[in-house]
DNA sequence: GCTCATGTTCCCCT
DNA sequence: CAGGGGAACATGAG
């Protein structure tokens, strides 16, 4: 489920259980998921530490304890649990006084990350732009304006721009009217203001949502429904691959030509 | 059995 | 080098 929004989501939910908390252990029930280091170095890094500043860049979690920073990432179908009953899921699980965090993946895509500093933290995500929620209309302009190819393939590039993914990607380009394939740099400058003030109307929202809602007006509530129509126009959605993922548009609000 | 899935990475082209 | 397509990764759901 992870985008922006989601791991906002689990931002507030480390937050409300297990900030400011001491870790009294930990358990690795799958090693693959724990990537960067052994289950001994870990429970070594974290126990008897509290955990802190948690905070998010892009898709990207991160929490102090101690000198370590824990990263986690949540690929396709990543969640925390507080004090749940088992599941075959949980991959990795932060035991305190009171109760238990789990990190529960299904896909194992994704993971957990130890890290000392800064740099370490930077090799573990990669070159990462500035996230989304933070980036200025005129950095984001500059941004499209100095790259090439699709602005669809632009705005899910997490070098660039940290935390959009597939269903905000095609939200906000509904919404703003701009083709999913359409030369980034072509854009006119009150394109990339649209898509600037569009983005950060959907993150508010849908971060106080803790995912991109489907609800009535929004792409996302109609994507995934048989024949989909256009909340704006009534056209049937169209569905192709673009940028390598299932793209949702529609061909009379968002022409391929300049609007 | 088949297709598809809200993420990332690696390889191969242009 | 930058960007795009496609496959791979792992595990389901429909």
């Amino acid at each position: 489920v992870p985008e922006l929004p989601d791991v906002e989501g689990f931002k507030r939910y480390l937050v409300r259980y297990a900030d400011g908390r001491i870790v009294t252990g930990v358990k690795v029930h799958d090693r693959v998921l724990l990537r960067n280091r052994s289950p001994q170095t870990l429970a070594r890094a974290v126990n008897r530490r509290k955990l802190v500043n948690a905070r998010r860049h892009g898709k990207w979690l991160l929490v102090d304890a101690g000198e370590s920073t824990l990263l986690f990432h949540f690929g396709m179908t990543g969640l925390f649990k507080w004090d749940d009953p088992p599941h075959p899921h949980d991959r990795i699980v932060l035991q305190f006084a009171d109760g238990a965090l789990a990190y529960r993946n299904m896909r194992r895509f994704g993971g957990v990350w130890l890290a000392r500093g800064e740099r370490e933290i930077a090799e573990v995500t990669g070159p990462l732009g500035p996230d989304a929620m933070e980036v200025g209309s005129a950095d984001l302009e500059q941004m499209l304006h100095a790259r090439r190819g699709g602005i669809k393939a632009a705005l899910m590039d997490q070098r660039m721009l940290a935390g959009l993914g597939n269903l905000l990607v095609d939200e906000i380009l509904w919404r703003s009217r701009i083709h999913p394939r359409r030369d980034a740099r072509k854009l006119r400058p009150k394109d990339t203001a649209k898509v600037h003030r569009v983005m950060h109307d959907v993150l508010v929202e849908s971060n106080r949502r803790a995912r991109v809602p489907p609800l009535p007006g929004w792409l996302t509530g109609v994507r995934d429904t048989r024949d989909a129509k256009c909340p704006r126009c009534g056209t049937r959605l169209r569905k192709a691959t673009v940028a390598g993922r299932t793209t949702c548009w529609c061909p009379r609000c968002q022409r391929r030509a300049s609007a």
